[in-house]
RNA sequence: GCCGGAGUGGCGGAAUGGCAGACGCGGCGGAUUCAAAAUCCGCUGCCCGAAAGGGUGUGGGGGUUCGACUCCCCCCUCCGGCACCA
């Protein structure tokens, strides 16, 4: 009665969810009581020297309270792989794990519900946390921390101020202490400028020199304490500006760029408007050059290179300044098109430039004050949304004449927000000829176009542009009626001697067409438009026939750019830019320029849930940074923590009044008074600010006295060899541009100031593919959710029965009926992937009744709950174990790739483990069925396995590597069951051995079943011997034409010859051949032949 | 529009110049079972054929090569990024 083996026949030793659970908790325990993954750092007991050092790191999670994500332990299981692999081939192993845990949910959910963001994200951690235990992930927990600790952000306040008391001194390219920027004007090395840049002394600045000018360079001892503190707080790396910035009402803040997408919040999707605002920026724009050279030297998937290369966007030109009629400083602008200053007919600019304001104030003869004022006004409160909705031109002319200084012309100053004021001067000298937005602009407001660059006959090859056309005109007159032929080559001659030979027929043929010689780039045929076809029918290929009403945005030959000092005429572009480049620093109104698209960061948040900026103001607003002794800035509680919805931007820390107001003592501003009364900065540092040192951190997690051991640090980051970093950081391509670029800005800042030993924190870097899942499509391509639908099961008899698809509902097979045809049906189950929704939802609907189905299509697409197709890791694992779950997701596919989550695929690694389980215990006795003799053929196949493993990891190829393993066991099974020798104690030792970086668990327990001693994680690596590798012979195909014809065994290392004898000698092989000689054999030693017959 | 990446059986994928489809899923057939589940064994790209065998096949078209999923050119589709950056 009470037997279980009556009622429950499944084996008690069966490797099933229970067992494995049992093995899991059990080895996890053991890995924990024995810490037998904390790594120790230099200078602490245990640490081994002599080993080499592996620092790898997955991008860590923002713990959200919904819990893991199947995303997330794709890419930490890869990482866990490699790490139990690395040590057991002997390294020291960095493998550390943490939160980034500021941030909007946690705020969110506190305005709804009042609880405080921090106990929010303490329970989401701790589930976060047990979640990840239980993957069996060998992180040195020891080394876990927040950036929400107080024992983290008070260095991430720390480093904040490192970065404020710098600048970037440009004549050595790297930040150095403000300190030494005061000394360097102290003692005149560098000098003010009556604009306030700081300059090197014996320079001059370029807005002097252009305007032609002298530069006002100003003695620092003549500038008073508040103007020297001024120049000081311009130079810092961080430093309070005046932005336009992307400010979100609904959210209550404002957004860096990267956090904007089509002119919405990244989360949440509110509208963002354009506002100008007091905030605290990173001069990350003077690391540009640095930043785009850094990268160079770091192996990183292309295409985030690319993505940040062009985030940062160099452009080479030049800038130029124009002289404004009635304005006493010259129009700057920038250019990377120099060699066009010849075609400028006309200026713009943005509707923010201070030009507009100037005129506005100061109206000239042909200004519209009106129509002016309110076009600014209405660009200022157009969106980055509207902006790019409507993309037409538009735009108002100021009255405002300015000089093209190469033609001596006067040409008008237009404002259009097709000119952004970020960007370079926030100014252009428009070129329609050969630009596509001045092209259009001057079609809208009826501008003068003019041709400067003629297509090279390289670049005219086909596809002929346009501008070409306007060439001609300029050429030969405004005759409009005229259509151009453009005959490259230097054959012009003789196509057109052609062409009049074959218009023999056509009477003053020879009226019709105007023939230009142009050289080398071949010859140009003006045709009236009524004979036009005839003509062009009638000309010898190749010619080409040019359109109008194009510009030429590429490069080409220069023409009509010639003035009294210069000429750039018949020159190629590059030529013609070194060249008008040369005459414009001549002439003293221009110079070579380079520019970037890269902003400064913006790092202000007006939200509560981040650090507090570690500064302070006083009563006339002048910052200060609070006593590095009385870090970390700690946050205020709040009543509530509802953002001011508002135009106007309240930071909400400005809700604690209490916290608000300081005193210097308070703060540790040592150098006021100690009662001086102070106010405290109300922002808040954005998610980015925790995450861009946090890599640092897990070096030395504990140390109270620094942000980090420099012994730790110059240990685990340094470079053996290459540039330094961490040698692998894992984590999603999301983070492309946001988190990589701004953690490398501060490692480089760091690096200048001396604190760390590396300029580049990650060595290599990988992106793990998102994890899909399967989505159902009707007809009209609307998605329904997965527990509405059914697969198809035939029962027989005519019926069609529905499952529910595993991971969607439960499983019903209770249910006979469906209005589908057989035939449909039949050709369902043929293809297989088809299934069926019903019209209803809920068991209930289905008993007895007539169910009308609809065909649904599976189509791939994002997790999301509306489909309900998100999968819980959770359950997962209760359903097979962790060590199914990390075998299925490294098995999907490419770790790069991203790939859907099929539930029915699991089953497959769960079997597997099953029959790695039986090939080693007995599952009803659990009884080792191990032999104690090598099966040789067994030998040969694990050394090869052990090869294969470990190339395939080389390459993060962790789904080859597990197919191995699989084939592996599937062999080993089978020889069994045929009747060869079972597999030896110390061939499945040594396979559990292999399988152990993968499924760890059970590859404890089957080792220690085994009789394997200690851990098996701590086991070295099992070794292969190259003789194993190879066999006596290898079947080689034979192929005659390119085609496999026949198979034979060869000698392995057989030579050319050999072979070709061997398989020319072969009867079938001469068989197929057919009595034709061989014209050509091909051999490839070890792995084919190929016949070539002759005929 | 521009810049990347990808496209291989019913599905996930393997092979990066040398036997296409390893391995897993699903499907079909069989063993076991009172039965089902689980497990085990066999078959499984498509077409023709009873079979032996033959043909065909890696998004489409062209090319290089003795030989192309792989390299080159053009095109199509999907996914990601950027998008008035002068």
């Amino acid at each position: 009665m009470s037997d279980p083996s009556t009622t429950d026949r499944t084996p008690m030793q069966r490797y099933g969810a229970g067992l494995a659970g049992e093995i899991e908790a059990r080895w996890q325990a053991a890995w924990e009581a024995a810490s037998a993954f904390c790594q120790a750092n230099p200078g602490e007991a245990g640490f081994d020297a002599t080993k080499p050092k592996f620092y790898c790191l997955d991008m860590f999670p923002y713990p959200s309270g919904a819990g893991l994500h199947v995303g997330h332990p794709e890419g930490y299981t890869a990482t866990d792989i490699l790490c139990r692999y690395k040590r057991m081939r002997g390294f020291n192993v960095l493998h550390p794990m943490g939160w980034d845990a500021f941030g909007l949910p946690a705020e969110q959910y506190a305005i709804q519900t009042g609880v405080h963001p921090a106990v929010t994200t303490r329970t989401a951690i701790d589930n976060f946390r047990r979640q990840l235990k239980r993957f069996g992930f060998s992180y040195d927990w020891r080394r876990e921390f927040g950036t929400i600790d107080e024992g983290y952000y008070r260095w991430t306040q720390w480093i904040f101020l490192r970065i404020y008391n710098a600048w970037f001194d440009t004549r050595v390219q790297r930040a150095r202490p403000i300190d030494e920027l005061v000394e360097a004007l102290e003692r005149g090395e560098l000098a003010v400028t009556l604009t306030g840049d700081v300059v090197e002394a014996d320079l001059r600045g370029s807005l002097g020199a252009l305007g032609g000018q002298p530069a006002g360079v100003r003695p620092w001892h003549m500038l008073t304490p508040d103007e020297r503190r001024a120049v000081i707080d311009d130079q810092r790396l961080a430093y309070l500006g005046e932005q336009t910035v992307n400010w979100c009402p609904k959210l209550g803040t404002v957004l860096a760029n990267d956090e904007v997408i089509d002119g919405r919040s990244e989360r949440g999707g509110h509208p963002v408007l354009r506002k100008p605002l007091r905030q605290w920026m990173f001069r990350i724009t003077a690391y540009a050059e640095r930043l785009l050279e850094g990268l160079k030297g770091l192996d990183w998937p292309t295409s985030t290179r690319t993505m940040q290369e062009e985030w940062i966007g160099r452009s080479e030109g030049a800038e130029i300044g124009f002289e404004v009629e009635g304005d006493d400083a010259p129009l700057m602008v920038f250019t990377t098109r120099p060699d066009t200053i010849f075609g400028a007919t006309y200026m713009v600019v943005a509707p923010e430039h201070p030009l507009v304001e100037r005129v506005l104030a100061l109206p000239r003869a042909e200004t519209d004050v009106k129509a002016l004022a309110t076009y600014v006004e209405r660009s200022r409160h157009r969106s980055d949304l509207e902006r790019q909705e409507h993309k037409e031109k538009t735009g108002i002319f100021t009255g405002v004449y300015a000089r093209n200084p190469a033609t001596g012309e006067r040409v008008p100053v237009w404002v259009a927000d097709y000119v952004l004021m970020g960007y370079g001067f926030g100014a252009i000298m428009a070129v329609p000829a050969h630009d596509e937005r001045d092209f259009e602009f001057a079609q809208a407001f009826h501008l003068p176009i003019r041709v400067v660059v003629r297509p090279s006959s390289d670049e005219m090859q086909l596809d002929a542009p346009a501008a070409f056309w306007e060439h001609l005109n300029a050429a030969f007159g405004d005759e409009s009626y005229y259509s151009a032929v453009w005959v490259p080559g230097a054959h012009g001659r003789d196509v057109v001697e052609a062409l009049f030979r074959r218009l023999s027929h056509v009477a003053d043929a020879r009226r019709l067409v105007v023939v230009h010689d142009l050289g080398e780039d071949g010859w140009t045929l003006l045709v009236r438009k009524p004979f036009e076809d005839e003509i062009i029918a009638n000309l010898p290929s190749p010619v080409v026939q040019v359109g109008l009403g194009e510009p030429w945005p590429q490069p080409g030959v220069a023409l009509h750019s010639r003035n009294a000092e210069v000429s750039l005429d018949g020159l190629p572009t590059p030529e013609a830019k070194r060249e008008i480049v040369a005459w414009l620093e001549r002439a003293g109104v221009g110079r070579r320029m380079v520019t970037y698209r890269l902003r400064d960061w913006l790092f202000s948040r007006q939200r509560y849930w981040g650090e507090p900026f570690p500064v302070v103001f006083d009563a006339e607003g002048r910052h200060h940074a609070v006593g590095e002794h009385t870090l970390p800035v700690r946050l205020p509680e709040l009543a509530d923590y509802a953002p001011v919805e508002s135009e106007d931007p309240q930071p909400l820390l400005a809700k604690a009044t209490d916290w608000v107001h300081t005193t210097a003592g308070e703060a540790g501003v040592m150098h006021l008074p100690a009662q001086t009364s102070l106010r405290r900065e109300t922002n808040t540092m954005p998610g980015s600010a925790g995450s861009s040192w946090y890599f640092l951190r897990y070096c030395d997690a504990w140390n109270a006295e620094r942000f980090v051991s420099r012994e730790a640090e110059q240990y685990w980051m340094g470079g053996s060899g290459r540039a330094g970093g961490v040698d692998l950081y894992l984590g999603g391509s999301e983070h492309a541009v946001g988190h990589l670029l701004y953690a490398r800005f501060w490692q480089n800042v760091l690096y200048d100031l001396g604190e760390v030993s590396t300029p580049e924190p990650f060595q290599k870097l990988f992106h793990q593919g998102m994890i899909t899942s399967y989505a159902y499509q009707k007809a009209d391509k609307s998605l329904v959710p997965v527990d509405h639908v059914y697969e198809l099961r035939d029962l027989g008899g005519g019926f069609c029965s529905v499952h529910a698809l595993p991971g969607g509902a439960e499983v019903r097979s209770s249910i006979e009926s469906a209005s589908l045809p057989r035939e449909v049906f039949e050709r369902l189950k043929r293809e297989g992937s088809a299934v069926v929704m019903f019209g209803v939802d809920g068991p209930a609907c289905f008993q007895g009744e007539k169910i009308e189905a609809e065909l649904v299509t599976p189509i791939v697409a994002k997790m999301s709950k509306s489909l309900k197709n998100v999968i819980n890791p959770d359950d997962v694992i209760a359903e097979f174990g962790a060590d199914t779950f990390r075998l299925y997701e490294m098995y999907m596919g490419p770790l790069e790739a991203s790939k859907p989550w099929n539930p029915r695929d699991i089953h497959g690694l769960h079997r597997f483990l099953q029959r790695l389980w039986r090939l080693v215990v007995q599952e009803e006795t659990g009884e080792l069925v191990v032999g104690e003799q090598d099966d040789h053929e067994l030998e040969k196949l694990l050394h090869r396995l052990i090869a294969k493993v470990e190339a395939d990891l080389e390459r993060l190829a962790f789904n080859t590597a597990i197919a191995a393993m699989i084939e592996f066991v599937n062999t080993a099974t089978s020889r069994r069951e045929k009747g060869d020798l079972p597999i030896s104690r110390s061939q499945a030792c040594r396979l559990a051995l292999v399988a152990c970086p993968f499924a760890p668990h059970i590859a404890e327990e089957l080792w220690h079943r085994l009789g394997g001693t200690g851990l098996a994680s701590l086991e070295p690596w099992p070794r292969y011997e190259e003789a194993y590798l190879r066999d006596e012979t290898v079947e080689i195909a034979i192929a005659i034409q390119g085609k496999v014809r026949h198979r034979m065994h060869v000698p392995t290392g057989a030579a050319s010859g050999e072979i070709e004898a061997l398989v020319l000698a072969d009867e079938t092989v001469q068989q197929a051949l057919g009595g034709k000689p061989a014209r050509k054999v091909i051999v490839v030693p070890g792995r084919m032949v190929n016949i070539v017959t002759g005929g």
